[in-house]
RNA sequence: GGUUCGGUAGCUCAGCUGGAUAGAGCAUCAGCCUUCUAAGCUGAGGGUCAUUGGUUCGAAUCCAAUCCGGAUCACCA
């Protein structure tokens, strides 16, 4: 039990013998104790004024002598300011908990519950290479992944790849044109981005026809619809669908092209997936529930044979789930995959990591899953989080201001090793464990500035200004780790009894925070937010600092406070430890 | 226009289930390396928490209105 649980006991014990209850946890509050005041947590006494009908000061003397007489162990004393009761906590019950803990690299983690969740994250188009935005998405469904298996849950990660579609199309169109028979190996380019480079001459020449037919004299809509290339497109999509074998061919030997690509890159960022799904194979089964949906009445067809979905009832729109030309559109194969994850893997969540651009979707999706009876549509949740933008605005790949995922761990990565360089700590390192250290810093600054915002809010970034390794971010975490295990190199915690001795502030606001771990792992899965995570280690990281810039571990005052300061080293790198790796960052022995 | 999310220091962000004098980092300025790695530590300046009204003993936090910005409302994905 966290001392804060611990606290809200004692204290509605107390209460209920003192005055007329009920209470509960929820009658009060618990919070840390501000640093200008003597004590360590803090009950805020006004919201129990009226049902105790005591004034704030006699009310906080009362309830802090009585927890001090009921529970002397573990309360060490008190202080009465305005309404605020402040309770200091004894410090052979911090010590016991260091003790007890030190040593443990599972701490805070919970035992299995039984429940199985899926979460699908990254979800690429096969037309073009990640950006930014993907980066967000990979990093955060990867730790959001870790963080419910830490609180026992059963987690499978799951990828859909968007392998077919009109966008796919528009790239083979545009290579068919322009390609010559051109491939990855024979430019020397990474398959992905080789595809990519089609999809961008697909809309170049696709804009320049329509002006061409704009000269011409035809309305601008028109010739969005006339444009030869947007037509052979379609026509390909149709061609796709019917499974004609040239075009498949195409299809697929382009796909492997990129899929190469992307295995590269979510090699190199640590993302990976339990199951991989593909909407060239869903889709059919989407397509199936849309005609069995129509049987049931829950959809409805045109007379130009388009399906529809009226979902006016629920305060939305009728939203179309399959083309007049008999094609599937988007959503029908989120359909067919609702039901295949559900029947595969029996799972009690299925959480989406989607962008909040796809609301509206994710909305419609439940509610279809819903009105179509599907097993798994009530727990079908979406994980949206905020575009990651520019200080100009949205990335747009019209305009060339696309932040390529792969360029941007290089970049990360390239200034890793300038700094390290630049510091030159880590001289005896061979060739391979420098590669290694700037990877793990690259990333790790990269994952931990994606990370440590909230993902509901969109954010900033600034590619003038290279991510910083400086003050909150990843590698000042990772510094401090390398810096506690020079320490533990060096000199070893023992196993030994140790006699209680008093804690000094510093070593005391260590523990504290270490105390904090499980309840925050708790929050940040049940908020489905990493930044939980990323503000706690940065905090913890900085207790550290500031305690042992001032107070010697290996020259310590006594025996006894050298191996309290190990231990609180030892439980200090285990924590920022297993925090970081549950953001995806690893941590470096040296830096 | 409908729906929806947001507006906190020069910049990027915490704080939002109401509680003590609104916090970090960056940037700026001033200090600290013969002593466990200075990617560090200590300190200073910097705020009309978009605006107005309401609820409350108490509001950045809850409610309403207004202003500003984003997303979305495709036979695109």
């Amino acid at each position: 039990m966290s001392i804060v649980e611990s606290l809200q006991e004692a204290v509605v014990k107390q209460l209920t013998a003192l005055y007329t209850g009920p209470f509960a946890a929820a009658d009060f509050q618990v919070n840390q104790t501000k640093e200008e005041f003597e004590g360590d947590y803090t009950i805020v006494l006004f919201s129990l004024l009226k049902k105790t009908g005591k004034n704030p000061v006699d009310l906080g003397q009362q309830l802090g002598e009585a927890l001090l007489a009921a529970e002397p162990d573990f309360f060490n004393g008190f202080n009465v300011i305005k309404g605020f009761l402040n309770l200091s906590i004894q410090d052979h019950y911090w010590q016991k908990l260091l003790s007890d803990n030190y040593e443990k690299d599972d701490f805070g983690k919970q035992q299995a519950n039984g429940k199985r969740v899926m979460v699908e994250y990254s979800s690429p188009n096969t037309n073009k290479p990640l950006h930014l935005g993907h980066l967000r998405n990979n990093f955060l469904g990867w730790s959001v992944a870790e963080m419910l298996k830490a609180c026992g849950n059963e987690v499978f990660k799951s990828c859909i790849v968007n392998d077919r579609g009109i966008h796919i199309c528009k790239s083979m169109i545009a290579w068919q044109m322009f390609a010559e028979g051109e491939t990855p190996a024979t430019q020397q380019e990474k398959g992905d981005h080789f595809v990519g480079d089609y999809y961008v001459k697909f809309n170049d020449e696709y804009k320049r026809q329509i002006e061409e037919l704009v000269q011409d004299g035809m309305e601008k809509a028109v010739a969005e619809k006339e444009a030869p290339i947007m037509k052979a497109t379609q026509q390909m999509l149709l061609k796709w669908e019917a499974g004609d074998g040239e075009v498949m061919d195409l299809w697929r030997r382009m796909n492997s092209w990129v899929y190469e690509g992307f295995n590269e890159t979510y090699k190199k960022i640590g993302s990976d997936f339990d199951k991989t799904y593909y909407e060239s194979n869903t889709y059919l089964l989407g397509k199936k529930i849309v005609e069995e949906g129509l049987g049931k009445g829950v959809f409805e067809q045109e007379a130009d044979n388009s399906v529809w979905i009226d979902l006016t009832a629920d305060g939305l729109d009728r939203k179309i789930v399959q083309r007049r030309d008999g094609t599937s559109v988007y959503i029908t194969q989120d359909i067919g995959l609702a039901q295949v994850k559900y029947e595969e893997y029996k799972i009690d969540r299925n959480i989406y990591v989607i962008g909040d651009e796809q609301n509206y979707h994710m909305k419609v999706l439940r509610l279809i899953a819903q009105k179509l009876g599907l097993p798994n549509a009530d727990n079908i949740y979406h994980l949206s989080y905020g575009m990651v933008e520019l200080p100009s605005g949205k990335m747009k790949s019209r305009e060339g201001t696309v932040v390529d995922a792969d360029d941007l761990v290089a970049e990360m990565v390239a200034t890793a090793k300038q700094h390290t360089e630049e510091l030159g700590k880590v001289k005896d390192f061979t060739e391979d464990e420098l590669a290694h250290l700037y990877e793990t810093l690259g990333l790790g600054a990269m994952k931990f500035y994606l990370l440590r915002v909230d993902p509901k809010k969109k954010m900033v970034f600034n590619p003038q200004e290279s991510i910083d390794f400086h003050g909150f971010t990843g590698p000042f975490v990772q510094y401090t780790y390398a810096r506690i295990k020079s320490i533990l190199r060096k000199e070893a915690a023992t196993n030994e009894t140790l006699e209680s001795t008093p804690l000094l502030r510093l070593e005391k606001s260590i523990l504290v925070s270490l105390e904090q771990f499980p309840a925050v792992i708790q929050q940040a899965a049940a908020e489905l937010n990493p930044s939980v995570i990323a503000i706690y280690v940065f905090n913890l990281a900085k207790a550290f600092n500031s305690f042992y810039t001032v107070h010697s571990v290996a020259n310590a005052e006594t025996a006894e406070k050298k191996q309290l300061r190990l231990r609180l080293a030892v439980m200090t790198a285990n924590v920022l430890k297993s925090g970081m790796q549950l953001l995806g960052i690893q941590m470096p022995e040296r830096m």
